[in-house]
DNA sequence: TATTGTTATACTCTATAACTATA
DNA sequence: TATAGTTATAGAGTATAACAATA
């Protein structure tokens, strides 16, 4: 090796941010490998299991996707049996996308496991560090003024 | 919208990382497209400037890409006139990345806009808040037991 | 006119395997 | 036998535009 050093000096805040991303999405992606799911279906449907009934602009937003992406996602989450599409009484555009009991018990089990890979990446902090960092990310990923900018 | 607080449940530390971390890489690209250079090339070229001398290998293992991808960013980098590629002395298997000139330069001038478009992403953030959130971020994407991890 | 969901498409990124030259 | 660099390629992910139905 040339310099031995060269990790050590990085000072770029968002490389770090990437680098970490990415070592959360690697250890997750691990993790649901069995239950065939990647990160961002996992992510989806935990909106859904946790909203119960979001349509599907709203989880465009929640996840910062294009809505087009989200109908695939939500495509193969029914074809598993785990969400189905309702339409929304209020505004016959909309459909409320809704977990069915298959799909809450089948989060319950990949949950765990996902979590517990997390833990592995967060390994080096204690649990008010794990605290500081989630509302420090929060206030990044979700500022309060809102003003949601995926294309600009 | 059918559920107004979806954003406001979400716990899920690994998403928050995700998309912090899209954010940071949109606002850089942003800054970056007048120079005709991406994220990934910036961040390489930066890693090329402070460490002036790296293996393809050492640059491989700091941003945690395949070598076989650093060729095709080093070609770019060397094609533009901002990098050139070094037989080391110690081993003529290595090619030691030395940054020119004219990439210093360019680097000192595109520098600026990246950071200033990080400034944006980060301005809920006090300084002290960067700071934390730089350290707790550095003890993730660099673990002090080492161990690079990208496929395993 | 604007918005939701949808389809299609092109583009970028990423992962993987195989090869060479050197050690 | 192992490592650095390289090439080629297939797959996943992403961005974009256009359309029908509804507001």
């Amino acid at each position: 090796m040339i310099v031995p050093t060269l990790g050590t000096m990085l000072e770029n805040i968002g490389l770090l941010l990437a680098l970490a991303s990415a070592r959360g999405v690697a250890a997750a992606s691990k993790a649901l490998a069995p239950a065939e799911l990647n990160a961002r279906s996992y992510s989806l449907l935990e909106q859904i299991v946790l909203a119960d009934g979001p349509s599907q602009r709203d989880l465009a937003d929640a996840l910062r996707l294009d809505p087009s992406q989200i109908v695939a996602l939500v495509d193969q989450l029914e074809d598993r049996g785990f969400a189905e599409r309702r339409p929304a009484p209020t505004d016959r555009r909309l459909k409320a996308v809704v977990v069915t009991d298959q799909g809450r018990r089948f989060y319950a089990q990949v949950r765990a496991d996902v979590e517990r890979s997390l833990d592995d990446v967060l390994a080096d902090l204690s649990r008010d560090e794990r605290e500081q960092l989630r509302s420090l990310l929060h206030r990044i990923a979700r500022p309060e003024s809102a003003a949601p900018e995926l294309v600009d």
